[in-house]
RNA sequence: CGCGGGGUAGAGCAGCUCGGUAGCUUACCAGGCUCAUAACCUGGGGGUCGGUGGUUCAAAUCCACCCCCCGCAA
């Protein structure tokens, strides 16, 4: 089939590669490249870098609502779009512009968690379990039918990061199916339950500063749905200091209080406390509190 | 030229202002002790102090340039 791929981070980037080994992928959209990094340079994102090196036409327009664009998107002659993490509203003209549609893959087990962040939402929320949906697109936001389905179990091991790799996998492996079998799937695509509907918002940096007035359960839920990023941090000293893992700790005391800073890291939260368990100082690498600690002491202050 | 922190033993840090034999914690090795613990006691090895050049009797420390890592912002 004659794909059009639009898509922008590193999670559409693994549904690309599979797709293109499977079907023809004759143009990439992904969003222009943005001012990033150290030195404020102008960086490709990944899926742009891939598809130049693997030489297939990259556009990257800067929106999809004038007519040029929409006109020169339909010239394509594609038989389906796929669209993972683009970053652009799609117009109705675009949504309906190839004969098969335009199909999404999204990080959730919808209706649950439609919209920005749903792999971090899930664990901060304390699901059990996540997925990916294949659906329909539609104007409304993560609204269409649902083609295909797959799940994935949240543990307590499982990182905003670790869910992210195993849904851009399993997406990846499942938007290739929906290819394949697209037909036979909208004949039977499913609606989704309205009644069921949450709304994963968008993450805001704000939320990544630590309230140790919140109970240890609901800290620890965060600070793994937030690793990598952005990760829950806390001040100390006028020092950013950044939990990467913690574990919770049957202890109490006043919120914030550092209870225990020289054999280990326990830091006393609204309700029971939370032991680091690895950390990131400001300008050093993410390391075990074992480490932080042979060379470094935390004081019993309070944490405001 | 976006702002900033850092590179010293395998790991984590101190020492740098104010140049003068490189130190702490841990890990490792050996011996002892122990039912057991991130155990304890004794002894030991391990460093071209990121690189190059400069200043100096003398540079981890002061100066210049370069390389690498990271936080913030976006």
């Amino acid at each position: 089939m004659k794909v059009v791929f639009m898509g922008t981070p590193e999670f559409a980037l693994s549904a690309l590669k599979k797709i293109a080994k499977k079907h023809d992928v004759i143009c990439v959209y992904t969003r222009e490249p943005q001012i990033a990094g150290r030195g404020n340079k102008l960086t490709k994102s990944p899926v742009h870098q891939w598809s130049e090196e693997n030489g297939i036409l990259v556009r990257t327009p800067k929106t999809l609502r004038s007519p040029e664009a929409q006109k020169e998107y339909a010239d394509l002659r594609a038989d389906i779009a796929v669209v993972a993490a683009y970053g652009l509203i799609l117009p109705q003209p675009i949504i309906e512009a190839f004969p098969k549609g335009c199909i999404n893959i999204h990080g959730s087990l919808l209706p649950r968690w439609r919209g920005a962040a749903p792999i971090q939402r899930a664990i901060e929320a304390g699901d059990d379990k996540s997925g990916i949906t294949i659906m329909n697109i539609v104007q409304a936001l993560d609204a269409g039918d649902m083609l295909l389905k797959g799940e994935v179990k949240i543990t307590k091991e499982t990182t905003g990061e670790i869910l992210h790799d195993q849904l851009a996998e399993l997406g990846a492996e499942l938007i290739v199916q929906a290819l394949n079998q697209i037909d036979e799937l909208q004949s039977k695509a499913e609606k989704q339950n309205e009644s069921l509907v949450t709304y994963a918002a968008k993450i805001d940096k704000k939320e990544s500063l630590i309230d140790f007035n919140l109970s240890a359960e609901e800290l620890e839920r965060k600070i793994r749905a937030f690793n990598p990023y952005p990760a829950m941090y806390f001040e100390y000293k006028g020092e950013r200091i950044k939990i990467l893992k913690a574990e919770i700790c049957h202890q109490n005391g006043k919120a914030g209080m550092i209870l225990e800073g020289e054999q280990a890291l326990i830091i006393a939260c609204g309700k029971e406390a939370l032991s680091v368990q690895e950390l990131q100082r400001a300008g050093k690498k993410k390391m075990t509190i074992k480490e932080v600690l042979n060379g470094f002491k935390f004081e019993n202050i309070v944490l405001s």
